[in-house]
DNA sequence: CCTGCTCGTGAACATCGTGTGACGATTTGC
DNA sequence: GCAAATCGTCACACGATGTTCACGAGCAGG
């Protein structure tokens, strides 16, 4: 079983926008020039992608998170209909595109029928499979059921895209729509700043006018109702000249800071806002910290 | 256009159990011999279908409460494109299969990006059709498949789906059947916030026109029949500038809330509201609503 | 210490979203 | 075919939300 991995961290924030089109998709093929088209045309757009070149356990497969699977029913050799039959029971969220030679109209129908979403005859046009796995991928995402609800965390505070809200000890800060957004992709970025113009055109969708003080209005809202729940904690950094920033950090003298990442300096989250001795300093870290 | 009725209205769109094999499909088609031999097969097979030979705008194409649709693109004539765009953006939930002559890559490129779910080749067997309608349509159900029979619960709230009502304390809300569908909706989503877009899609099978105040009035509707069954709790909760939430929340001071996600405190929804003294009591409810 | 900028803050203002009741159209039941 | 129920739309009222403004404090660079 080969496997390579193509993944430009995209970081595509499940924000306000939400949808991103970032995909992980497999690929069970041994034609060299099709897998070779087919990747160059899938880095282009910047989908993760994984090259395999015999059939793996449905186990394994899930363990992939793919999207979507392209196969070629002729690697699998005679077993072909039973191996599609028992991935496709096995994980019904997963696309599943056949992409092989020639082929019967019954043993089309039987691979429909089998569980698999879609048929491509070979030899095909690269971008044809695309817009196929494309069409398979955007009917599976409907289930309301799970928006991914994983919440986010930093020091007192919990962000449940969920529901909108974000929550301290258990209460609700009661935030509005915008500002939900705004400390949603503050804490997606995970300690990294935001420059205004990022933050305000995620958020509103178009590009910021000079001395729009929509973001700073913003954040201070937001830092009211964080500090009124979570008095403790600070969580939004002002970067003078540059944007802001989104980390839990404590005022007892005697704690640490938390969620720091982990590419990060422990220091730098400590030191900082003293705010007094906040002059160069942290000028340069925020400067390569973009 | 013509219109063959073969059944009542069976399996609303959004309706959690009821998916049989039954289904209702639309043939959009000139060519007497394939809408012949399709149409016997699918009378073979006990579905609903109904043929159309020219393009219908996409408010009757959802009046028609269908599955899915074969279209031949040309039928569209020059407006194939923006025809199909229409109605892939209008009703999201029904699955569109192109089946047409001959064409280029580019097309149906084109025809899958704008929204069709797939695209056959003509000449085709009928066989193939079937096939891939099914499996456009299989992706389109709800994937977890909740067999239903499960009653939901929610403070006093009892929600039984194969009754299609809800009752209190034994005896009926007397919902109608979109009131229904909404209540069963918000309950399924477990304390979830539903989008209003969300929500009509899911009512309604289409997707909502800005200004549209449906959603509101029947959220009423059920307020008003919740409050009067079960004056105590509050069950919809208004989500200023995003949609609603349904929490079973009780008004007694000493009683504690249920239905609360075990990963929140229990105090969210107990205690909550004192806090910020706000100006009407009835305003409470919106904003705490959170 | 002075100058030009950026940012925090509070308030005024404009806009948008929602609750509500009523009305006509449509469907359902008899 | 008639009556009742149900559904979708509308207009109005009112508060929540978003935007803008003005002023003062903080920061950077001489």
């Amino acid at each position: 079983m080969t496997e390579s991995i193509t993944a430009p961290d995209v970081a595509a924030p499940s924000g306000p926008g939400g949808a991103s089109t970032a995909l992980r998709i497999g690929v069970l093929d041994r034609d060299s020039g099709f897998i070779q088209v087919l990747s160059k045309r899938l880095d282009r757009l910047g989908w993760e992608h994984r090259v395999l070149a015999s059939p793996v356990p449905a186990d394994t497969v899930a363990s992939m998170r793919l999207s979507a699977l392209v196969v070629d029913l002729a690697v699998l050799g005679p077993q072909a209909w039973e191996w599609l039959e028992r991935l496709c029971g096995a994980l019904p969220d997963l696309g599943i595109v056949v992409c092989t030679g020639p082929s019967t109209v019954a043993q089309r129908v039987r691979g429909l029928r089998l569980g698999a979403d879609d048929w491509i005859t070979k030899p095909c046009h690269p971008e044809e499979v695309i817009a196929r796995v494309q069409s398979v991928v955007r009917r599976r995402r409907r289930p309301s059921g799970r928006t991914e609800s994983k919440p986010l965390m930093a020091g007192e505070v919990e962000i449940l895209s969920d529901r909108f809200q974000a929550f301290v000890g258990g209460s609700s800060l009661d935030l509005t729509r915008r500002e939900f957004e705004l400390i949603e992709l503050l804490a997606a970025a995970e300690g990294r700043v935001l420059e205004r113009e990022e933050i305000y055109s995620r958020l509103w969708g178009y590009t910021m006018v000079r001395g729009d003080r929509s973001v700073d209005v913003f954040v201070r809202k937001l830092r009211q109702k964080l500090e009124k729940a979570s008095p403790r904690w600070r969580y939004i950094h002002t970067h003078f000249g540059i944007g802001y920033r989104f980390t839990a950090q404590s005022l007892d003298v005697d704690s640490v800071a938390v969620d720091v990442p982990a590419s990060l300096p422990a220091a730098w989250d400590a030191g900082d806002q003293g705010k007094l001795a906040r002059t160069h300093e942290d000028r340069e870290l925020t400067a390569d910290a973009l």
